[in-house]
DNA sequence: TAGATTGTTAATCGATTAACAATC
DNA sequence: TAGATTGTTAATCGATTAACAATC
């Protein structure tokens, strides 16, 4: 599947209509028109269409979309096939969220393991997945390829713990940190979650005028 | 100060302003120019000052911008100065998380209290701030103004839970969940955080070719 | 068949970049 | 003063929307 540039706002798109297709196939909807689809997003129909028609021809005249089959063609295209895994380095608070609460799995994911410092969470399971000492990362990664890391480290450990993970090859960074993260090598991809620019855009909403 | 309509993509970029120039005070940097502030964030000269001309003209020609001032100007821009107040409506892992590292004061939030029905949280503090049993907010927002209720609750108990923030007159909400608000009054505002499109964006980008 | 809805092309709209006079 | 850099206007670029022939 050669992708020849697609732009960044319509990649933003597709976990939301991936998310929505699986909901209406949960639903039991077998069959989708761009306009209603539109309508449930908050988008017109015309940019649907237009999204994905960057990736082929999905839908049928007169009919519209089979849900299920679009979605299969979301999944394929976000790569939700390819057996990606993850690993969490920094099992506090925010590791342990995810660890219990976020389903790795639904988003093509296999969550294998997190990493810590604390002896106290050394040796133990969170929802089924095992906490291991910081220092093992790279003994591990040698038994089991890692697609991606969680950066859910405190920020002053962010930039080393990033740089080991690039080391060992892993294919992107999930950067929980407020820590911005220089990774050399351009085929390794960041991914950031910025609570505070968040919290700010949020606050400047609410103190208009 | 009347704001005649600014685009959501010159309001994601103000806090970002706002973080470096922060870092830029701390490391005792008192002037600036587009240029090298943009250079610092990948983003031209041109849409830096085209988006500061949005709130007005902060600068002074020949010399760039007061790192100190125009942080401040930002600052009030956002309504950091406006003593906003903030409750965490479930204190699971993902609240403990926010009570625990997310600087709320320094992103222009005071946190009151956190809401929770677990007994074993109920009545504790974590971090300083009481968790308090879910069936007191209301009692507790009759004394304490609360500007925006942070949503971490579980998916099932979001769309009761902002109802009731609703009810009881909050400006915004932090929605945390995967659950889809529909807030009737326009005037309350929602940022939503989601971890799974974002995880989607990078399974995206790692995945290509 | 007739109605519905796609995929795509063209038109519009908005956002980014470039250019430059003003001026510190 | 001369060099630097702003704020703003104009030009460009990209993204969204509209329109419609194709066709299920």
């Amino acid at each position: 599947m050669k992708k020849n540039h697609i732009s960044p706002a319509v990649i933003r798109r597709l976990p939301r209509y991936y998310r929505r297709l699986t909901d209406m196939q949960q639903a039991g909807i077998e069959r989708i028109s761009s306009r209603s689809l539109g309508e449930s997003l908050d988008l017109t129909a015309s940019q649907i269409r237009q999204d994905l028609s960057c990736f082929g021809g999905f839908g049928q005249q007169g009919y519209g979309y089979n849900v299920e089959s679009l979605r299969a063609e979301i999944a394929q295209i976000l790569g939700l096939d390819r057996g990606h895994t993850a690993v969490i380095m920094g099992a506090g608070k925010l590791g342990q969220a995810l660890m219990e609460s976020f389903h790795f799995t639904l988003n093509g994911f296999r969550l294998l393991a997190a990493f810590d410092v604390d002896p106290n969470l050394v040796g133990t399971t969170i929802a089924d997945i095992p906490v291991l000492h910081n220092d093992q990362l790279e003994q591990f990664a040698a038994e089991h390829p890692i697609s991606i890391g969680v950066l859910t480290v405190p920020k002053a450990a962010a930039v080393e713990t990033a740089d080991r993970l690039v080391n060992l090859g892993v294919r992107g960074i999930w950067n929980f940190t407020t820590q911005k993260l220089s990774i050399s090598d351009p085929s390794v991809k960041v991914e950031k979650i910025h609570f505070g620019d968040s919290l700010l855009t949020l606050s400047y909403m609410i103190s208009e005028e």
